[in-house]
DNA sequence: CTTCGATATGTTTTGCTGAGCATATCGCAG
DNA sequence: CTGCGATATGCTCAGCAAAACATATCGAAG
């Protein structure tokens, strides 16, 4: 028997699955958080900016909140910074991964222990 | 805020990815286990047999363990049972899955103690 | 030795997701 | 008032995974 690893995807999501918000979520708008910019974060994920700014387009939508504020023109074209309630969430969600993955290693060597021989 | 609800998919793998073990496999094998069959199996779970019979050997592929046992023609045209090893998976998987969501669960609404306001 | 129902597998079609391309808009700096 | 860089958004294309289709094989029973 090969070594064996356990995976997990979590995400949150409300009414119809439309938008949902887990870890790629999360990761964009850290970068945001970091940057200052949805041009920029979109690029250190190498993802498309179109993608990026759909995605949030949709959480924001199914979550009813405002995650990030944007400007238009001005210095450097504009800029994107998150909210505070974007913040929140972000740091919530973590440490609910955080905990989740944890459980889970632990349930993991059970699991393992149940199945040799 | 909409009534938000958590998700998980969980699988475990080996090396590269490639023939996960997880929630799919396991319906299948009960489905298996049940009926004697994976024709039966899979149309139970309205899948392909073409899927079904695909997945299983990949699963085994990668497990490196025989999951089922098949015969070919005689009473019937042939059938597929679990093997006694395929058995102790489904059922190790099962709590191990069980687990994981229960700490997601009690994790989820620390979560949202967390976000409101 | 033919029939039947299930296993076994290759091939083709399709449907969805993200990538890529094309523009439009915005507003400060020069 | 023009140029620049970032936000905003529609449209088409490509790649991959599942579905659908098509056969081949097997062996007890009749």
């Amino acid at each position: 028997m090969p070594d064996l690893h356990p995976n997990l995807k979590l995400w949150i999501y409300s009414e119809g699955d439309e938008g949902v918000f887990g870890h790629g979520k999360v990761r964009l708008l850290e970068e945001i958080d970091m940057r200052g910019s949805l041009c920029e974060a979109a690029k250190a994920l190498s993802m498309s900016y179109r993608k990026a700014w759909g995605d949030l387009k949709k959480a924001e939508a199914c979550l009813q909140v405002h995650l990030i504020e944007t400007t238009r023109g001005g210095q450097g074209g504009g800029c994107t910074v998150l909210t505070d309630q974007g913040r929140r969430l972000v740091e919530a969600y973590k440490a609910f991964d955080r905990r989740v993955q944890q459980s889970m290693n632990r349930a993991f060597t059970e699991f393992l222990s149940h199945i040799v021989q």
